[in-house]
Order: structure tokens, then sequence, then C-alpha cells
DNA sequence: TGTCGTATTTCATTATTTGAAATACAGTTT
DNA sequence: AAACTGTATTTCAAATAATGAAATACGACA
């Protein structure tokens, strides 16, 4: 049987049970084969090879993923620099706000969160670092791709533009305008498009060449996202952040 | 040629390579290609399946890791649910005692950091979120070992110990005895063992069971490593902290 | 002790990986 | 502009490593 020409099968297989391992705490051999459509002694040998290489751990004929992903992945992202600078800032931003604050930064068709600071407040929305979001409906994605040379937004756009909620954007015509609009504003935001009773509202990092780099949100209930706080609190909190990281960007890349 | 019984070579060489994406910023094929031992069209095909998985990236001929890996143990590292109730903690920690505050566990045959707050001074030591340290001579790897069972930490001593500074620790019978001490004492302590300059203390987290999970530390340059600092300063900050924290988790768990 | 469900091993078959060589491509040099 | 150099990429027959049916081991439970 051909296979689209030169890709190792193999590989790509157990990344695949690598990544299946990550959204369960633990699982057993046979269950596994049977979600991956593999047969036991395949799936055996994947995973001993994961754990033979650090990936996976196995306890009682139990699989589940190690940390070795995540450290790998933590060199790329301390590469990036970004979270040292903007920590500080995030932070202070948070306080001002009492919203929480993520930075993220595009990844493939989405976005991934690499820092945030929570709100001191009891009711917030649960994120967490690492975690990916759909570029079309959410404030980072689209802060991010305002800013972004058109080529690049349409490489994009060019994928059906998947439903969340009743409010997600999934007309490109209409996305590519609401793109215009933030650009021209400076800021994107998102009115409960992934998940209901869930806003946001992001500005993009520019670097010292006027790329973006990556967006700085406020993310909370959708109770709390007035006008009244958008125009007083969030984003002269978020305009004055973004301009002394980007100011940093600039003197330090 | 027979290779260790039922593990998949081509899924170890394609774990290999994304190491080694790792520990580079950008690298070309025939370069990583030599580093490896790996021939170009073989080394070729395992990079066309990561790019098109989505754990490379490619830019003009040359591979970068992307944050796939990360995103994928970002998963694993939230199902420990240590971090968002460690990092309050450690905040105030790293406050009262004017050091950086590190969050580790074990992981393989070393400790990984899997969260920080750095001192508010701009002297301080490098690290970062991610970043692997060996057990033998760093303070957290230490603090774990002394309250991990006899069984478990033989295993890990069987290995021969590695040699980083003239302060390392390389002989068992010694290490086994300072252990005994800070299990004693209820705290352990590198002094420069791992990176000359570089001291730390750290203090053990135990759940619900009385297992330790974690451990907490400050990390700090040499000169400001006083006993004096030591015991009227970093002992009772960490102490309060990890009573609070092993509390809670007692409580959560 | 026996039965069941799962994990692991075996081994002949088969498909996939392999690398030498051919080719394509990009950047320099003549 | 043509030849040269050092890459990246493709091709394809040979070689090897992956495959899965079936046999076996294991562990839990009756």
């Amino acid at each position: 049987m051909s296979r689209q020409p030169n890709l190792t099968a193999t590989l790509a297989k157990g990344l695949e049970v690598m990544e299946a391992l990550a959204d369960v705490e633990e699982i057993g051999l046979t269950e596994l084969a049977r979600r991956l459509d593999l047969t036991p002694p395949t799936l055996f040998r994947i995973l001993s090879t994961l754990v033979a290489e650090g990936y996976a751990l196995k306890t009682e004929s139990r699989y589940r993923l190690s940390l070795k992903p995540w450290e790998i992945g933590a060199k790329a992202v301390r590469r990036l620099r970004l979270k040292d600078l903007v920590r500080p800032r995030a932070e202070r931003l948070s306080q001002r706000s009492a919203e929480s604050a993520h930075l993220a930064v595009l990844q493939g068709a989405g976005v991934v969160i690499i820092d945030k600071v929570d709100a001191a407040q009891p009711v917030r929305v649960d994120t967490y670092v690492g975690q990916r979001a759909p570029v079309h409906c959410s404030a980072t994605g689209k802060a991010i791709l305002a800013f972004l040379p058109p080529e690049r937004v349409e490489a994009i756009l060019e994928a059906p533009l998947q439903r969340y909620t009743e409010r997600t954007i999934c007309d490109a015509r209409k996305l590519r305008k609401e793109l215009a609009t933030a650009k021209a504003e400076g800021y994107a935001v998102n009115r409960g498009e992934w998940r209901t009773d869930v806003c946001a509202i992001a500005v993009p990092l520019q670097d010292h060449a006027n790329e973006v780099v990556a967006s700085l949100s406020l993310t909370l209930p959708t109770v709390r996202f007035t006008d009244e706080a958008i125009r007083t609190s969030f984003l002269p909190a978020l305009r004055e952040a973004a301009a002394a990281i980007s100011a940093d960007l600039g003197r330090t890349a």
C-alpha cells in the first residue's frame, strides 16, 4: 500500500500515541489500541519505545505521559525569550484590570498560551499555560492575525472556520472585515465566540521590525466585559503594557 | 541485525531527532544528519514527518522545533495540579527571602523545574521552567530523595553519580548519609555541587498520604548563602510555605 | 483451582525503511 | 552567463524492520 511520499509512517504512529497519552490520566494497552485502531502488539512496541526513551511511564501495565515532551518544548519556549520580558508587565496589567492576563503566540493554525497571570478574583476563566485556542475566535488570535501580512492571513483562512458557539464568526469575509477594524483600532475582542460566557480583549506585541510576535490579552467572564470597563480600564492598561513590552523588544531583539 | 526486542527503531530515531532540534535554534539537514549519524534521505523523511505532524517547522530548508511538544507536555503538567496550588505561596516565599523560588518534581533520573518565581534582585541565577537538574547535586533533588522509600532511592543511586564540580558528592555512601541528615532536619542544601557559585536550599512537599510529590527551593548565588540567612530567613520562609502547601495538598488530593 | 481479561512474546509474512546514486536547487566564483 | 560547490530532495531495488495471528504469561477474581 502506498502512503504519501517520503514520510515515515511508524514515526507518525508513535507521535499519535504520544498525543493520545496526553489526553488521559492513565490508560491500558487494549483500550488505547481500540481508540487508535492499532493492534495490541504494534501498540505494545510503540509504548515500550516511548517508555524506553522516557516519553511515557509505565505503572503496573498502565501507561501515562511523562514530562519529557514538556521539558523538550520548554527549550523552544525559552528561546522565544518572551516570557521573561512580559511577565512583570503582565502582572501589573492583571492587577490594574483585576482580570487574568494571557500571553499567546501563533502556532500552526491556532494560538497557544505561553504565560498567564490569574486575576485576583474568585470568578475567573479556566485556562492553562500551554492551552491552544482557535485563531479565528479568540481575541489573542485575532489581534495577531490583524497585524500579519495578508498572505499569511489568507493561508490560515483557507481552512474552514469551525463553529464553536452561535457568535463564532465562520464567514471569512466577515472575519477579514473585523480584522481590518482591529488593525485600525489597535485591539481585537472576542465576545463569547469560542466559549459562551467568556470574553477577551487583546493587543498585539511587535518587535523591533514591527512584526507581530505575540499578543497580550485580558480574558474574563462575559458579565464583567462591559463597554465601560473596556474603555476606562482594560484598553488603557493593555495599551500601556503593550507599548512598554514592544519598546523592550525593540531594544532587546 | 537484531536490536533489543520489541522496540520500534524508527520511532526512537524520530524522537532523537526531535530532541536534537530542541538543542538548536535552527539547523540544516546535512549538519543534523552528521550530528545524529543518519543519512540525509533518512533524516529527510523523519523531518518531513515531524513537520507534517506539527512538531517541527521548516523555513527555507532549515528546520526548527515547534511548540507542539510543549503543548502536549503542558497537559501532563496541568494534570499535576501542583503549579496553581504552589504559585501564590512561592511568590510570598520569594518576596520574604528576596531570592528565587523553584518548584521541582522528580522525573526519571533528574528533577525538572515546573514553576519558578524570580528574585526581585538584579543578581540572580539563570534558570528556566522546564530545566532539568541532576538529582544528586541539587537541593530540590536531595530534598525529594531524602523522603522517598529506600528502594526507589537505591534504584536512582545505582547509576554512577556524575561529577560537575569539585564539591559534587559522587560517593553513594556519602550521599546516603547526607540524605539521612536532610530527612532528620527536614531540608536539603546544595553548596555549589552542580554549578560553582550556585547554592540552594529545599524542602519537600508531601501530599495527603505523606508521599513526597515535589520540592520547593530557594536558589541563589553562593555569596548570599550565609548560615545567618539560612537560619533567620530562608529556612523559616521555606518551612512556612511548605507547611501551607502540604496542608492544601492534603485537602485537595 | 479455574476462568476471564489483559499484557506480552513469538515468528513467518509483508510492507516499510533504507541508502547509493541521480537529480534539483541556491549561492558563489570565474 | 556558465561552471562550480554545497546543499536539499527524489528515485528505486535491496534489505530490514514492522506487522498481526496465534500462542503464552500474567493477574484478578470467583
